[in-house]
DNA sequence: ATATTATTGAAAATCGTTTTCAATAAGTAT
DNA sequence: ATACTTATTGAAAACGATTTTCAATAATAT
């Protein structure tokens, strides 16, 4: 039970703990699907009924800036939101139930100095993401 | 000038050829960055004046479906489109300007099968983004 | 030329998200 | 504990982007 990480992140950051953000809080942290903002409100709401939608905007917003969530692109959208992983990190996600994991170890040293070379372009970020099937759905 | 390559393609799939088709397609093919619809609507009502937004959500929406374009995904947005490499190709975006430039020879290979034996899923697809700044704008 | 029907743009509807605002409750000082 | 300050709340309204509806138009086949 490790909420309270994100919990007191919070709020050495200045903001306050209240009932509605432990609500989002506690129904994102530990999730292994990316969620929407709809999502997290239906689940949050049997936590907490009297959440509002708008909080749970105003608060992934406040997450994501703490840099404790991530906006997870997909082809289906790109509106939902997974528990960020620790340093450098990319995601697998299956294309079945959802599920998402993290990944580390890639090396695209080489691979972006031949870019680099090829194209001119000064290489500063990448993003990386794979898609399959997990251990349950293949 | 083959943008009559695109035009074709359409005809081809039985989609009429129209002058509001034609200023979509022309505005679109052959971009260096990629646009959103209202950016695609604002240069193509340039070349045809009577051209409605909605025409411009309509074509863009056939020219994904046959793969002629494909949606970028950005930080700031995921809402443009840019004109589809031919074959398996990544993107390679200027974070300065939004040039985008295609390249392909990435070989994920290794990658894949390690990360493969990690996780034990199935590993289908990848999508691979690099960022950086362009000749002009390191 | 005529007939058929896909396509059009304007307007309305819809959807997700943001803003506004008065009431409430969290944190702090007393 | 009590009072005070002010961040946070949810409801409602506003907003912007996208989709749907619909009658008029224009592309294609005959
Ligand atoms: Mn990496
Ligand atoms: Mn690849
Ligand atoms: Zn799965
Ligand atoms: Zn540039």
């Amino acid at each position: 039970m490790t909420t309270e990480i994100w919990i007191s992140q919070l709020q050495e950051n200045g903001y306050r703990i209240t009932s509605a953000r432990r609500a989002v809080v506690d129904t994102v942290y530990g999730s292994t699907h990316a969620l929407t903002p709809i999502e997290v409100y239906d689940k949050a709401r049997k936590k907490y009924r009297a959440l509002g939608l708008v909080t749970v905007y105003r608060t992934l917003e406040k997450l994501e800036e703490l840099h404790l969530i991530q906006r997870v692109h997909q082809p289906i959208g790109c509106q939902a939101f997974i528990s960020a992983g620790i340093g450098h990190q990319h995601l697998l996600l299956c294309q079945n139930c959802g599920q998402v994991e993290f990944f580390d170890g890639d090396d695209l040293d080489s691979l972006t100095k031949n870019i680099s070379r090829k194209t001119g372009y000064q290489i500063k970020e990448h993003w990386l993401q794979l898609f399959g099937l997990c251990v349950n759905c293949k």
